[in-house]
DNA sequence: CGCGTGTGTTGCGTGGGATGCAACGCGCGT
DNA sequence: ACGCGCGTTGCATCCCACGCAACACACGCG
């Protein structure tokens, strides 16, 4: 839409394949030289490029500050709401959202269930780190040393018959939700509750949150709440695009 | 120097601090709404920009990889990353790796004490320049012209009554550096916290990178942390070494 | 229901600004 | 010294980015 702006940002994948210098980037923009020139110092000014000794231009450390910078103002829970909502409208059950933070696992938002039965949590309340869906799902993201560490200085209370028993059957399920994607809690903090959950990943491909919609099997089978994990699945696929910015790069979606 | 681009560029930082209206883009920018929204839809088109559900817009996915790849190359990085690691496995405390480009000291990789790397953690954070150590570091090394024309221009915040005061003081400090080859923050930046740093120098000599060790003296004493001084030297020299042997000095110039 | 108000969007004429050209400075290799 | 390949600069031309005004649309309110 924009020319000069057009040619100016198309400079930026160019250097990003590599240093080039100024005769090299107007021949790839089509341009004269003095042109490429002018584009190139005002991408200097802002310090999108940097111009090495050589006097070649390369892609400049101050995108790395605008996008670490970005993604600390981003909150999720303003991008994931709207998602989270729409998931409760079509299935009617609990929706939660959770982020890991200092070795806990936190409740950042819930949308109630519209059934008279409801279960027990509050935003703000750590999550049963050993058993809930959300909570397997952010740990198993962790890097290895860590999440080892972590596993093995937990408690594992008995909630109930099902409840994660200790520390190397935790460390098992988390190899397995990291390797399918998704995650369960069935009846493992309260006998009569299942939840199925999926993660939120942000640009990085790092799990940057977890959702989960939540049951008790009064209300539905533990078999019925499984046939709703290809919806969670794709409400959390979408949040996660919306928050990393539409994706181009499809990566490891298996 | 090119109106238009600079416009577009500035509408970058503006979204890292969250995400925008077109009425806000176009007010901060001082310009009408029209050219705002062509500013926009070019950004948009490159993918550095994304629109979210609510029509606001924010920093795209695009930003995210172009910076992935602009730290992907600082090559120095590669070379200094197990060095870091051992650095921390023997010492435990918090390393940092940074470098200077234009006119700001950036972290380009940190190793936390307590877990192993996180990739997008702080990394990209600008250093405060006036009192860092691996500042001091890379600051020193500049041509003298250069290093007295950015000291005249910096400003001193006193952070704490150990802060740099003025560009005297910190061209004295800055000398200091040079001549003994290492650097230290004692409680400069944070009262409690002190640091030990030491440059890595390329091929032709200059410095192209800065180390350092942090701990804040609840842990350890300075006087202890300056016992870890040489092993901080060692380390930097044998990135120095690696570094050099890595890239064949095309220019033995001097 | 109509109206007012707040968005984002579009078409268009105009002139400022981006463009390409040519000339220049400079370092380097022969 | 000379030519050659760079980056850089001043300048005249004309394109294209600009602001304007009108439109489209969604709300909230009387």
């Amino acid at each position: 839409m924009s020319q000069s702006v057009d040619r100016a940002l198309s400079i930026l994948p160019l250097l990003a394949r590599g240093p080039a210098d100024l005769g090299a980037v107007a021949d790839e923009l089509g341009v004269h030289k003095s042109t490429a020139l002018r584009l190139l110092r005002t991408l200097h000014e802002h310090g999108l490029v940097h111009r090495q000794r050589d006097q070649r231009y390369r892609l400049g450390a101050r995108l790395f500050t605008l996008a670490q910078e970005a993604v600390e103002n981003l909150d999720v829970r303003d991008v994931a709401h709207p998602h989270l909502v729409a998931l409760n409208e079509s299935c009617g059950h609990t929706v939660h959202l959770a982020v890991y933070e200092e070795r806990e696992v936190l409740y950042i938002d819930k949308v109630e269930s519209r059934y008279p039965v409801r279960m027990y949590s509050r935003i703000g309340k750590p999550v049963p780190i050993t058993v809930a869906a959300v909570a397997k799902l952010l740990l198993a993201d962790l890097p290895e040393p860590e999440r080892r560490a972590l596993a093995e200085r937990l408690d594992y209370p008995l909630y109930t018959s099902r409840s994660t028993p200790d520390a190397a059957a935790f460390l098992r399920e988390l190899a397995t939700v990291r390797e399918q994607g998704w995650a369960t809690d069935l009846g493992g903090h309260e006998e009569s509750i299942n939840c199925v959950g999926a993660p939120v990943k942000g640009p990085d491909g790092r799990v940057v949150a977890a959702m989960s919609v939540s049951a008790p099997n009064v209300v539905v089978t533990a078999e019925e709440l499984l046939g709703l994990l290809p919806h969670v699945r794709r409400t959390a696929d979408a949040v996660s695009r919306e928050y990393a910015g539409t994706t181009p790069s499809k990566e490891a979606t298996a």
